[in-house]
DNA sequence: GTGCTGTTGAGAACGATTGTCAATTTCGCC
DNA sequence: GGCGAAATTGACAATCGTTCTCAACAGCAC
């Protein structure tokens, strides 16, 4: 965790990070590989976990665990947290320091020390609740 | 989703609830399984997995993903959230009334409704935190 | 007890992720 | 610009947690 990069530019790895940022929704390392693959490129599957998992390490992207894969998204590189639709995927940056306040000060109070947590919220968004609630009245 | 639960009661589901009620940290399938072979029943793997699935979808255990692998915990059937020990795996169950007035607040502001959330504190307890400082300083 | 039906257990199947290893590419250095 | 060491890549195999399948079994109402 101390820093230690000695990371090497390369195509396959620009071509990742270039297809995350594509994307404002969380995506998989399949959907990811399989993206890019459509588009010409010949980067093998273990290429783009290792990118994937270096970009997470560095901040530049975020991950998170859903439905027994991880997705992940380009994210900026300050600390947030997501509003994500469950149904579109649809993913909107929030940032809560009343939420990390809270945090630092609960787990102090039970004698926990480097508190890291995990904050998300999963809904619909206005655009598919409307084409639910379509789809239901049919 | 609408409670249809036509559950029949057995001994192996009455096992994996035992079992799980007698750890008061996150346990994955896999341990409890083994657990529960160690004390002498014959219950499948299988089984476990569909107790827990079973159990964690009635609310009387908690479900949260970590390293790739799903962990169990007997909780209180009430919604709150957890601080837990990122080393020895202890778990606090916390409240927090705030934490879930700000996920609704939040999720309306951006036009998402039916907010769930996921609100986890992970961190070093103080017994794990002396242990490692003790270890450090050796 | 009898019968219907949900449940079980063993093992196979599955899917995501990680490891292996030879070939290739990058980058500091001359 | 060219060299060479070392990191990176890609194809494939291996691994690991979880789910599926299916015949045998057990709970519960009658």
């Amino acid at each position: 965790m101390t820093d230690t990069t000695p990371r090497r530019s390369t195509k396959q790895r620009e071509a990742v990070r270039e297809a995350l940022s594509a994307s404002d929704e969380f995506v998989s390392a399949q959907a990811l590989h399989q993206a890019l693959r459509q588009d010409g490129s010949t980067v093998g599957l273990a290429t783009v976990y290792r990118a994937l998992a270096a970009l997470a390490a560095d901040g530049e992207a975020d991950a998170l665990q859903a439905g027994g894969e991880v997705l992940y998204r380009a994210c900026t590189p300050t600390h947030h947290h997501h509003l994500i639709c469950r149904s579109c995927g649809r993913t909107v940056e929030l940032e809560a320091a009343a939420v990390e306040q809270w945090a630092g000060r609960v787990a102090a109070a039970h004698g926990f020390v480097e508190p890291e947590h995990v904050v998300d919220i999963f809904g619909l968004c206005a655009e598919c609740a409307a084409r639910r609630a379509a789809d239901d009245a049919r």
